[in-house]
DNA sequence: GTACCTGCAAAGCGTTTGCTAATTC
DNA sequence: GAATTAGCAAACGCTTTGCAGGTAC
């Protein structure tokens, strides 16, 4: 995602109107590196915008991905999770807190080619497992008496 | 997935009962390549069992899954797929009409490490673009006077 | 002033759950 | 006979939509 001012200006000249909410959205977006559902992104900029509500949120987010500045995380499970870092990367994905990682690795494009005669658009890389923190309590250091449950 | 005869051996020695419908959901994944979504197994199996319900289906297939015979895609988009395939291969998904290809590419792991001290069981590699057929209608050859709508 | 946009509420869709009756073993 | 499973329907979570009023340009 281009930084806000930039943004801001991009969004301008493809006829768009700014609205205090979109830039609220805009400025929550930008750096954050969590992957946050549309609900998340609600919470937060509901703290400043006590008005604002779901729909303008998703119609937001809507925007930001026709635009190209935004990625909509395909990642399975109930809610959608989008991404302001659109540079090619690929991402981990911990099945147990559901945290989402960004991995800027060295070969992005795997060498799978796409079916006979078709347009390959996007390659999507996706690792899933467990991170760190989690690997730790899953397999938490067996002690007399105590029995995980 | 198994072929169905070791498949309900399977299940009956995991303490499962065989039901006429788990059977008849058996035999409609058996070899099917079209990553059907819950939907479609059930319209499917329903020709044959009028009376069988989309629960059954969700629960057979959860079953499935967690017997490691079935695989869920995270395609994104409204409705879960699923894969009778669970050799390690990935996917090519058409945005336009949904359809899902099998790839059995030569590098099926690309060269991307995990998070430091993460654990990753799967590696997911999505093709997603336009399939030869919706690749003709997307470009429809000019013609003078007509014009897409 | 005129689109476009917001907020609200309701509807939509796919999936899950709680319960009773039926079935498998 | 006992326990799992099927069917039904309602509930659920996330997302989309329709509309009336508000707002940016």
């Amino acid at each position: 995602m281009l930084p806000v001012p930039q943004l801001v200006e991009r969004c301008r000249s493809a006829g768009m109107r700014m609205t205090p909410q979109r830039r609220a959205i805009f400025e929550f977006l930008e750096g954050n590196t969590d992957h946050p559902t549309a609900e998340a992104v609600f919470r937060a900029v509901h703290r400043r915008h006590p008005g604002i509500s779901l729909a303008t949120v998703y119609n937001t987010l809507d925007t930001l991905e026709r635009l190209g500045e935004l990625d909509r995380l395909e990642l399975g499970g109930a809610a959608e999770r989008f991404d302001p870092e659109v540079r090619p990367h690929q991402h981990f994905h911990c099945t147990r807190c559901g945290r989402v990682e960004d991995l800027f690795g060295d070969v992005p494009t795997p060498a799978v080619e796409g079916p006979v005669g078709c347009r390959v658009d996007r390659v999507r890389v996706q690792l899933v497992g467990l991170c760190a923190t989690c690997r730790g309590r899953e397999r938490p250091a067996r002690r007399r008496g105590s029995s995980p449950q």
